[in-house]
RNA sequence: GCCCCCAUGGUCUAGCGGUUAGGACACGGCCCUUUCAAGGCCAUAACUCGGGUUCGAGUCCCGAUGGGGGCACCA
């Protein structure tokens, strides 16, 4: 990066009409990484003009996505700033205000036209297999005619005049120039009959009051971009720079994720909504490392980022502009890296809430014990449910067949499991150091293989064929429990 | 139907006229190993197709195909 960048204000605008996902979260922290690389300002502006969309709660489950993810805004609705108000419902009159200068300086029109026989002319095009534009009927219309309407409360909107010759040409930093002719392009409403502006109006008036340098944003607003750089250029106001991101595909890469697929995914533990994927057991690091290379890449090589990092090595010149699909196992791939690069303390607090939100009270200082010989066998958080409960129960319930090593009757398990409780017995403690020596000696003793011996040792202390390490776990049990659950496996061997 | 965007292994990607086409995930195998992991090693696997331009094309141009997006008083 050259001394020379300039500090650059970008802002995330999304609707509050449904729940974050992993497209607007993507989208999100590139502007945060944006706006922290060049030392400029991430802005959260909520774009909420339409009234019957709106759903509440959503703005502040919003909030608290961003928040988890770690992308605090520097202004917005809540923090305030200089360019406020930072919702749009709350900016009404700003955006009228403008809309009259379009309309003063020719550049948008009165229309008078009503939804009914709006919706009647787009049917007769489709029927003729055209496209569906509004047929311009009030773009003539003289002024004194629309005043004496509008005067006599007729119900109106405002369009903007789109110029009927022409093309129009529109810069898109991932894809160079794009050029559409303009009579593509319809009279677009951009004031409802309510008042309040439409998106086209609203965002371009908002990004240029507010500064915005860079609008990040999906690629579905690619076909209006036109238009909106006709606004822009209506109002003589210097464009920020564009940037369209692509949007995610369903794992498979055929097509776009449906309701019906997001919501197939939450049966495998997986979820779009970035106000699920806590309670999966995802760390926001693993989630942020994981979207920012979709469709972002630093050296082809690397992939391992922490925010900072990212910060740091952040560039919109390497962004891809082809769809990704979205692949949940890389997620998890990224989320076992960030687990294992987490320091012990707070892996330990972080199991804490995952064992508590389960029903089971589990002590720090036990947490701690376990947390680094758990650390790498986790993918999610929540594998610690299945790695660790045994360590905080009162008792285990080892079945018999369980019992039974491998190759050895439940006579034979059940003589290498009273020899290994006499080990036990004599043993001062249950320290690893202490124990391992005697047992790996009964091993030798009995000729038989490690697995066979400890595994009957697993199964009787930890209750279940997979746990962390024999040895390490039955430290942290403590010698008396220890005694007690192998005692009950031998008397559990003996029975029948 | 019309308009726009995109196109390297199954998936995410590097590549920016001359490379044995590189990395990652997943998958398979081996090593390590008390289970499960982690880690190490190895293997399989790609330039959508057709025309150009060029001594030479994954890379540039055109077309086709495929995928995606848009065509609202939604954003």
């Amino acid at each position: 990066m050259s001394d020379t960048i300039q500090p650059a204000r970008v802002r995330f605008a999304p609707s509050p009409t449904g729940h974050l996902h992993l497209g607007g979260a993507r989208t999100a922290l590139y502007d945060y990484l944006l706006a922290h690389q060049t030392g400029g300002q991430f802005i959260l502006r909520i774009e909420d003009t339409d009234r019957k969309r709106f759903v509440p709660g959503a703005e502040e489950e919003l909030m608290n996505g961003l928040r988890w993810l770690g992308l605090q805004w520097d202004e917005g609705p809540d923090v305030g700033g200089p360019y406020g108000p930072y919702r749009q419902s709350e900016r009404k009159e700003i955006y009228q205000q403008y809309a009259r200068q379009l309309v003063e300086s020719g550049h948008a029109y009165y229309c008078f036209c009503t939804p009914e026989r709006l919706e009647q002319v787009r049917q007769e095009q489709q029927k003729r297999k055209e496209a569906t534009h509004y047929d311009r009927t009030c773009r003539d219309l003289a002024p004194e005619e629309a005043s004496r309407r509008i005067a006599a409360g007729e119900s109106h909107v405002i369009r903007f005049k789109t110029p009927l010759e022409g093309s129009t040409t529109v810069t898109d930093l991932l894809r160079g120039t794009i050029t559409i002719d303009n009579h593509q392009l319809d009279d677009y409403i951009v004031v409802k009959s309510d008042g309040l502006a439409l998106y086209h109006l609203a965002a371009m008036v908002d990004d240029h009051l507010m500064k915005i340098t860079h609008v990040i944003r999906g690629s579905e607003w690619l076909p209006t971009f036109p238009l909106h750089a006709l606004i822009l250029r209506a109002f003589g106001w210097q464009e920020p720079v564009f940037v369209h991101l692509s949007v995610f595909l369903k794992p498979s890469g055929k097509g776009k994720m449906s309701k019906r697929e997001a919501a197939d995914l939450q049966k495998d533990g997986y979820s779009i909504f970035v106000k699920d994927l806590e309670g999966l057991g995802y760390l926001p690091e693993g989630v942020i490392n994981w979207i920012s290379l979709m469709g972002w890449s630093y050296d082809g090589q690397t992939e391992f980022f922490t925010l900072p990092d990212l910060i740091a090595k952040f560039s919109l010149d390497k962004l891809n502009p082809s769809p990704a699909a979205i692949n949940f196992t890389k997620l998890d791939h990224f989320n076992g890296l960030h687990i294992r690069a987490l320091p012990l303390d707070r892996l330990a607090a972080l199991l804490q809430q995952v064992f508590q939100s389960r029903g089971i009270a589990a002590d720090l200082p036990t947490l701690v014990k376990i947390a680094p010989i758990i650390q790498e066998r986790m993918v999610t958080l929540d594998d610690a449910i299945d790695f660790a409960a045994f360590f905080f129960q009162a008792d285990v319930t080892p079945t018999r067949e369980d019992l039974i090593a491998k190759g050895l009757t439940a006579e034979q398990s059940a003589e290498v499991a009273r020899k290994a409780l006499s080990i036990m017995e004599l043993a001062p403690d249950a320290q690893h150091e202490t124990v391992e020596p005697p047992m790996r000696a009964l091993v030798e003793e009995l000729g038989l293989n490690p697995g066979q011996v400890f595994g009957i040792l697993r199964v009787a202390i930890t209750g279940q064929k997979v746990s962390p390490p024999l040895f390490e776990s039955m430290e942290i049990i403590g010698h008396e429990k220890v005694l007690e659950r192998m005692r009950r496996a031998v008397q559990l061997l003996e029975a029948a």
